[in-house]
DNA sequence: CGCAAATCGGAACGAATCAGTCCAATTTGC
DNA sequence: GCAAATTGGACTGATTCGTTCCGATTTGCG
């Protein structure tokens, strides 16, 4: 029940990119000053964020990060899948490793926790993160 | 966003224990049977259940398990905390381990975003859990 | 009253995943 | 054409998780 410091840094880099979205292109060594998070690990988040769409990229001299879509329409939920994969609580909603398979009664109720929490996520968008006036 | 195997076995075996629970005392090698987990690991979930006393053991020969309070009682809350601890996405929370502490304009929704997370596992209970009809 | 069986409790080992770091490939600007 | 800057992927080390085993305690029976 803890996410990994990965998508914890996630969070935290998105967070930091929505300020520089109106300057355009934000290179990895910034994001990596102004979070305080290792430069080498931002690197790595940027690598999965990218990969997952949520950031665009651009190489060579003068590059950098931007995201890929306005803030208003990233949520929690969509940086956490995209880091750590789907938002399924246990492994067994996927494929049949479990040796109960039929005899479990409990299998059937996972996807409406899974739901529940994923809702939960998906309501927290990157703008009322940035609000900071609004936490009471 | 994963839990652990020992909070889905914790699931599974409070969810088998409730259904013993009008008959008295229920051994763990008898849990590890119907679940299907192997035995050591049910003992050890078990330990971590009586440790947060959602289950009361009676040692000795003849001794088992049984659920301390009702299932209606018992949430799914309730045993992922047993099991892994708090519920709380980031380690922020509980020590100033993060570098940007001051400067971090996210840390302070993390636990609105926990409360919500705990508020949807807290809705679910043993209970509806055993009911296999209400699944739809 | 002594013995034996059965059970929970804690401790030790191995494996897997995760976090962090480094180097190579690519692209732009001069 | 050259050099600088940046992303992308691959490697190493560490922490945590999962599993297993052994000891302490208690009850039932002879």
């Amino acid at each position: 029940m803890r996410l990994s410091n990965l998508a914890d840094y996630a969070v935290v880099i998105m967070c930091a990119a929505s300020r520089h979205c109106g300057g355009g292109r934000v290179s990895a060594g910034e994001l990596a000053a102004e979070t305080g998070i290792p430069a080498p690990t931002v690197q790595k988040v940027v690598s999965k964020l990218t990969g997952a769409s949520l950031m665009r990229s651009v190489r060579g001299a003068g590059g950098g990060l931007q995201l890929a879509r306005p803030a208003a329409a990233i949520s929690v939920a969509d940086i956490v899948e995209a880091v750590e994969g789907p938002i399924a609580l246990t492994a067994c909603i996927e494929g049949p490793d479990c040796a109960m398979d039929h005899n479990c009664s409990v299998k059937p109720h996972w996807p409406k926790i899974n739901n529940a929490l994923r809702g939960a996520l998906a309501d927290i968008s990157l703008t009322s993160l940035t609000r900071i006036e609004e936490i009471a």
